[in-house]
DNA sequence: TTAAACTCCTTTGTATACGAACAATATAGA
DNA sequence: TCTATATTGTTCGTATACAAAGGAGTTTAA
């Protein structure tokens, strides 16, 4: 990727939007050889952290729009990564399982995300990733 | 946005992602009364700092894919925004410029970009605010 | 001068992102 | 119980994001 360019008006929409390009792009080329986009891999790590929600529960979970989830759920499954199991309770809602061609990978796509945050805080001291966190998270959960 | 869920994996990826969304989001809603998406914004900005800029040129200096920026210049000129000129020296190229309609709303739009900025960093201090900028930077640039 | 190599921009195909509208299903309240 | 309201998941339309390939034009080198 370029690197910024430096007298240049001063815009943190532009600016965040550069460093998730560059982190996305990063991980996506770790996750390459798996047949899996990044989202795919979110939605398998959101799963490992709670089997069986529903497409609206995992959608509030990863913050993931509800229509976009949609079509990722749907490829996921025809690609065997999950199951989708319906809901004896409630006939609109699919329980959603991690299958087991996921779960055989489990550790080494888990390990692929800690290589991805390395190599986006490669720079930064241990302190620096500490306030870079927190700094993210309260963009994120501010109002 | 909801917020980020609190005992889970970390993930950079996923933060900086929820971190642009939040702040592409804002944006966004200030952006709706001109009827501009946030690229095109950031196009009209990059026109601003330099006229006269190929397609390549501002793909390189806005770090936006050629190919996704084809698509973002036509409708762009279509919709009035912008005016691409045939290059006498070569014809492959269209020099691109900013038309009336965006330069009488310049004062305007740049406002949008800097209360967009505001909101965003709302809650850090002017050393969080400089700090931040700094860390997203090295992330961009990092190798 | 001419063919190979390179550039510029567009097009195609796939994957998000997200507002809006929908059908099917639940549920609350009269 | 029956109806108004809310929820779930899908589909549609539009806008990126980006890899890959293609057409047209330019430059380089023999």
């Amino acid at each position: 990727m370029n690197r910024l360019p430096e007298d240049v008006p001063d815009c943190m929409v532009f600016l965040l939007g550069k460093a998730y390009q560059k982190a996305h792009s990063e991980f996506k080329k770790l996750l390459t050889p798996y047949n899996l986009t990044n989202i795919q891999h979110l939605v398998l790590e959101g799963l490992w952290y709670k089997q069986g929600m529903t497409a609206a529960q995992l959608s509030k979970f990863l913050i993931l729009d509800k229509a976009t989830l949609s079509g990722v759920l749907d490829r996921m499954a025809t690609a065997g990564w999950i199951v989708k199991k319906p809901n004896p309770h409630d006939k609109r809602v699919m329980s959603l399982y991690t299958a087991q061609k996921a779960d055989e990978l489990k550790e080494k796509l888990i390990e692929e995300r800690l290589k991805a945050n390395e190599i986006i805080l490669n720079n930064f001291s241990f302190e620096e990733k500490i306030l870079f966190r927190r700094l993210l998270t309260d963009v994120v959960n501010s109002e």
